[in-house]
Parts: structure tokens; C-alpha cells; sequence
DNA sequence: TCCATAATTTGAACACGTTCAACTTTAGGT
DNA sequence: ACCTAAAGTTGAACGTGTTCAAATTATGGA
């Protein structure tokens, strides 16, 4: 009861921006084109998106939630920190395969907050949220002792791993993007070994100073 | 001998760059009033830049030379390798300071080494080596025992630790950018405390991981 | 001195994202 | 049926970085 209904202009619109983000990139891709692919005039894309960037906006908040009963299933069954910082990561790398020029334009401005697409600003919040809810509940049942002090925090330096990760991923022009995916699994190992001793006595005054610095990047 | 000398054309684009990038910032000074400014006509900056972003590269490099002297004298008398990554850092900062909006614009495209101006760029990697080397002599005679494994890749990771908080600095709004200052300090300190550490014989296991990883983020 | 070639300079024009005043269609009350 | 206000749609126009054919100005050999 929905495909034979036409979509409505914005969902056109939406549609019709994926379709050439994908064919013939984010750049090539001009709001003209997208305009008369969904058949309307150029300032109509304008009514129903402020910019072009807001369309990628829209297709992230598209994006995160499609994947997530995709990364509900992919965590089924899998239990140790290592597997399961892994299958998080690797659904969304798979879920932005065909996309990856799109994802490109979404971390244009690095990680400048002050841009709206950037996964660290406010206009990205909610979906951030969601994201990093995922690392809590991956670190809440793997069965490792994680120091009190880093228990707050630690969420968001995974959600930070899974962004470096990210990052690599879309310049990584390895074919197949081999290069990322063994940085994944490497840095996932790496991650949970790290999470594992951080609670050792030796490693008592390291994780100090490095709780300190993540609450000046946090900021207080 | 030359201050009285006018100007060739190719400086006096740069310079009116410069000042018009410092009092207006990057995206509002736009190549026609740059070229006015400079007393040429709109096409004349690209005779000598290909580019609004060349210009800025020109800046960078500019940047790199004059911050050669600034380097050496900073690290006089310095000793330890927590002091003199601070000290090094430091004056790149200081040396930035008037000019943030600039260095945002060269990291702009974040870390993409298919942009011309990221620091990550074939075009920027005669800049990125003299920074690199800078790393290297700091590590040499700083009286730490560096483990044989990690020697050839441990510049280039202090590097990416320098850029990180570059990274954060741009974009930190706090007043008089005091928790870019705070994280710099302890980064520094925790960095230290790494590499003295790494040597441990209870650290092998994880450096060795930390190793490969490395390799793979440089590509074999 | 004069010419030819190269170096430099010009400004109109292009494609892009974006804006906006005007126009058309829809919704709902009478 | 009619009217009005809101919603939706239009396309020309703006400011931007950039391109380029044409015009102008050096340069150096005869």
C-alpha cells in the first residue's frame, strides 16, 4: 500500500538525491539535477530541505535507522568485546558500501562542531546518542571489569574508535578496502586489550592522566 | 632592499590574502576582493595560484619556513620529551594564533589525502616531512630507551598526536582556547609516559598489536 | 630599431549552491 | 459554489570560485 501510491515530493526529492549521490557522486550531483530527476523546479528541493547538505542530513537519519535492527542481529549470539566492537562497526561499513561518497561529504568539515554534518555537532546529537548507546551495551555485558572511574566515558571512546575507523574507511582506496578492514579488526582486538588491562595496578596512573584528558575534550 | 621595492605580483596577492583572511575570515574574503585589494583584476590570482586553496597552501608553506628559527629556540635548553613535544607544539600554535580561520580552511577537508591541502596530501608532504624530522630529533636525544620495533614509526605517530591537537585547538572556543592548552599539557605528559612505558616487557603484547596497526594505517 | 615570441593581465562568462518574490494549488469554512 | 489563507511550486537572479579567449606588456634576437 505504498509503492503503488506516489511518493510524496520531499521522499522524491530524498530519492532522486541518493540516486545521483550514488551514480555520479556528491560534487557531480547538482541540486538542478536532483530537481528535475524528482520532477520539480529547483527551489522546490529548497522547501523541503534548507541544503544540500541537509539532504545528507536527512539520508544519515534514514541511515541510522534502517541499520539498527541490523546491528541488533549482527550482535546475536556474539559476546566478546573484540567480536562485538567488530560486527557494530562492520554493519555500518557494509550499510554505507554502495554510499561511500556520500558518507565523504558527511565528514567534509572533519570534525568541526560548528558544521552541521559533522557527527560531532549538535544538529547530529540524537543520532550520536543512539550510536553511542550501543557501545554501552556492548561494554555492559562482555564480561570485563571496567574501572569505575572510565565507566562514564568509556562509551564515547569507543563511539570515538568506531569514527577514526570510519574515517580510514571512506579514503582507504585499498581494493576492496582490505586496508580498512583489517584495521577494524586489528584496532577492535587492540581496543579490547586495552579496556582489559586498563583496570591492572600498573596501569593505574596511565588511565588517570587519560581520564583527565577525555574530560577536557569533553569538556568539563 | 625591499621593503622599498614594490611587491612582485604573486606576493602582493598573497598578502592581501593574508590580510584580508585574518580581518574578514577564510569564506568571506572572497578572490575578487582579494584581487582588488592587490590592485589586479579577478583573473590575475589565478595566473599565480591555481586555486583559492593554492593560496593557502602558499600561506602554509610560508608558515613552515618561518617556523623553523621559532622551533630551534624553543627546544633550547628543553630536555625531556614531554617538555619538548610542548615546547615544539607550542609554537606552532602561538604561531597560528592570529590566523586560525586559515589553518581551518586547510583542514577543511579533514584528513583526506585526495585533498591537495590536508595535511595527510602528496602536496603537502615535503611540509609534513621537515615537521616529521622535528619528531625524529626529539625522540633521538631525549634519554628515552625506544624499543628497536617502534623506532621507524614513532615520529610519524607524535606527528599525528601534534595534528590531533591542532585538530582540537581550530575548533575549541573556550576563552583564550585554555582547554586546547590544558589537553595539549597532559597529552603530552600521557604521550611521554607511553613511550616510556612501551618498553616494558608486560607492554609486548599490546605494542606489538600497536605496531601492525600502525603498519596498516601507513600502508605496508 | 623592429619584430616575434613569451609572460602577464584583463574582465566577461560559466556552473554551482542558494534566495526570493511571484504564482498556483489545496483545505476548509460559509 | 465561493472565498480566503495556507501550502506548495516556480524560475529568474545573486554571489561564489573558476575558466578562458583576448588584449597588453616585457624580452631578446636581427
Amino acid at each position: 500500500m505504498s509503492t503503488l501510491q506516489p511518493e510524496d515530493t520531499a521522499t522524491r526529492i530524498l530519492n532522486s538525491s541518493l540516486e545521483l549521490f550514488r551514480t555520479h557522486g556528491f560534487d557531480s550531483a547538482t541540486m538542478r539535477d536532483i530537481a528535475a530527476r524528482a520532477d520539480v523546479a529547483t527551489g522546490a528541493a529548497y522547501y523541503y530541505y534548507p541544503s544540500k547538505d541537509a539532504i545528507v542530513m536527512a539520508m544519515y537519519r534514514r541511515a541510522c535507522d534502517e541499520m539498527q535492527p541490523q546491528i541488533q542481529s549482527a550482535l546475536k549470539g556474539v559476546s566478546s568485546l573484540e567480536a562485538r566492537l567488530h560486527a557494530l562497526i562492520r554493519v555500518k561499513l557494509d550499510y554505507f558500501k554502495p554510499n561511500r561518497d556520500v558518507l565523504r561529504a558527511l565528514l567534509r568539515n572533519g570534525a568541526d562542531p560548528k558544521y552541521p554534518l559533522s557527527p560531532f555537532s549538535t544538529e547530529t546529537k540524537e543520532i550520536r546518542d543512539i550510536d553511542i548507546q550501543w557501545f554501552a551495551r556492548i561494554l555492559g555485558d562482555c564480561g570485563i571489569r571496567i574501572p569505575l572511574d572510565l565507566q562514564p566515558h568509556l562509551p564515547e571512546v569507543l563511539w570515538l574508535f568506531q569514527m577514526g575507523i570510519i574515517f580510514f574507511w571512506i579514503t582507504d582506496t585499498s581494493p576492496k578496502q582490505i586496508r580498512a578492514t583489517r584495521l577494524l579488526k586489528l584496532g577492535a582486538r587492540l581496543v579490547a586489550t586495552l579496556v582489559r588491562i586498563s583496570s591492572l595496578p600498573l596501569m593505574r596512573s596511565v588511565r588517570k592522566t587519560a581520564l583527565e584528558l577525555i574530560e577536557i575534550v569533553k569538556g568539563e
